[in-house]
DNA sequence: TCTGGGGTCCTAGGACCC
DNA sequence: TCTGGGGTCCTAGGACCC
């Protein structure tokens, strides 16, 4: 008997949960700018229409905004963050094997080979999910999680389904391929659709019958995984359980140009701050810090851009410890005279803060660990309780003229007492 | 003037070992 | 003139995802 994966997937998520909370805005154009208010991540079907692509610079679509009213808001990812929450605890009800991809993305696996049961249930979740969130949603169902993301592009884009599509016998899923270009399928990006095009392959028909060998040496195994997939062997399992994180980053565009030492000293510390304010919540010590600075990639002049790694004596994550391994590491990569336009941070070498490996070249007492656990404690309860930054490392600077800050924010509904919607 | 941020995985190549 | 073979580990770079 086979089984089926089903894709779950919010559609337009970020301008659904804003839609939530201001109903006004359903019917009219709406999108969502990324971090730094420059790019555009999420925009309704009207927006859509419009012609604005994914990831458009803002700065070149302003007249259009203005002509077509489009309402622009910068990221709220309080609040989507607490909505996916909700939408994935709907979900769990439904099905007892289940992946969370994505803020915005579930895949719901069932041992079951009844396809028509399969749909009538996942009609019966979209409707729910709308119910109790607010959220609509897309489903897709096929025999891998490939074939799921490929029903769930017919889903969306094809309103007379209904949200949900399902991929089953043989012809169904060939006739699904025919039409699909190559480069829309799953795993395949930009790169490797123009190879594949250079090869005459152009649909992800042609992808799933083309040789095995020639797919592995032009796209690796995981194309290969990618074209059997499409053959409806199941090669990608579902992870019900969040593999432990590799890495945990932070970094950001500047609001403007930086060619002050001290000024990126700031924003190294800042970051390196809030990287370890996640490391702390996942209960991990990272054992070394990469710090890497660049100019704009866009600007005309000198460009500059250069990344190094700083190892600490032992795994930590108190924060004073990564910030001076990071600015010293800054400090290296540093040159004078050029105008830096981002900078970032990355956390490596993770580990379990409860599996401490001492050093046999360091020592640290038992009570200077003591202490400095019992610090982050303070620093992070105050903080949580009382806001972002109520304490924050002197470091990181007060004024802080180069950071930017997003303009168009709404408000927290549910996450914040003052910001709770109010209903007259 | 204005172009995001946070992740994962794979491969090739270099350093090193015996 | 001519300098092995097999293995591991690490890193940088490139590809992908949302």
């Amino acid at each position: 008997m086979p089984s089926f994966f089903l894709l779950v997937d919010c559609n337009n998520f970020y301008v659904s949960c804003e839609r939530v909370f201001n109903p006004s805005l359903e019917g009219k154009p709406v999108m969502v700018l990324s971090n730094n208010d420059g790019c555009v991540v999420a925009r309704s079907n009207e927006v859509k229409a419009l012609g604005i692509p994914m990831g458009a610079p803002v700065f070149k679509y302003r007249s259009l905004i203005e002509r077509h009213g489009i309402q622009v808001f910068s990221s709220n990812y309080t609040l989507y963050g607490d909505m996916s929450r909700r939408v994935m605890a709907v979900l769990s009800r439904f099905a007892p094997d289940m992946e969370i991809y994505s803020i915005d993305e579930a895949f719901l696996s069932f041992r079951s080979g009844d396809l028509r049961k399969l749909e009538h249930l996942a009609r019966r979740i979209r409707r729910t999910v709308w119910k109790w969130t607010g959220i609509p949603v897309s489903i897709g169902i096929g025999q891998t999680k490939t074939l799921a993301k490929v029903a769930n592009r017919v889903a969306k884009s094809s309103p007379e389904y209904g949200g949900v599509f399902a991929l089953g016998d043989t012809s169904g899923v060939d006739a699904c391929l025919k039409p699909l270009p190559v480069g829309k399928v799953w795993g395949i990006g930009r790169r490797h659709e123009k190879t594949l095009r250079c090869h005459g392959i152009y649909t992800a028909y042609q992808l799933k019958t083309a040789p095995d060998s020639w797919i592995r040496r032009h796209l690796s195994v995981t194309g290969l995984r990618t074209a059997w997939e499409l053959r409806g062997i199941s090669c990608i399992p579902l992870e019900e359980v969040p593999s432990p994180k590799k890495g945990i980053a932070c970094s950001r565009t500047f609001e403007r140009w930086v060619e002050a030492r001290e000024e990126l000293r700031e924003a190294v510390s800042l970051y390196t701050t809030r990287a370890a304010e996640k490391l702390r919540g996942s209960r991990l010590l990272a054992a070394c810090v990469q710090v890497y600075l660049t100019t704009s990639p866009y600007q005309e002049g000198p460009r500059y851009a250069n990344a190094l790694t700083c190892h600490l004596p032992v795994p930590t994550d108190y924060t004073p410890s990564l910030i001076a391994a990071a600015c010293r590491g800054l400090d290296r990569i540093f040159k004078p005279g050029y105008r830096y336009k981002k900078a970032g941070i990355l956390l490596m070498g993770l580990t379990r803060a409860g599996r401490r490996q001492a050093s046999l070249f360091y020592h640290q007492s038992r009570e200077d660990l003591a202490r400095q656990g019992r610090l982050m404690r303070a620093v992070d309860g105050i903080n949580a309780r009382y806001g972002r930054e109520t304490l924050r490392f002197a470091s990181s600077g007060i004024v802080r003229e180069w950071q930017s800050r997003p303009s168009h924010r709404s408000p927290r509904y549910t996450t914040c007492w003052s910001e709770l919607p109010r209903v007259r």
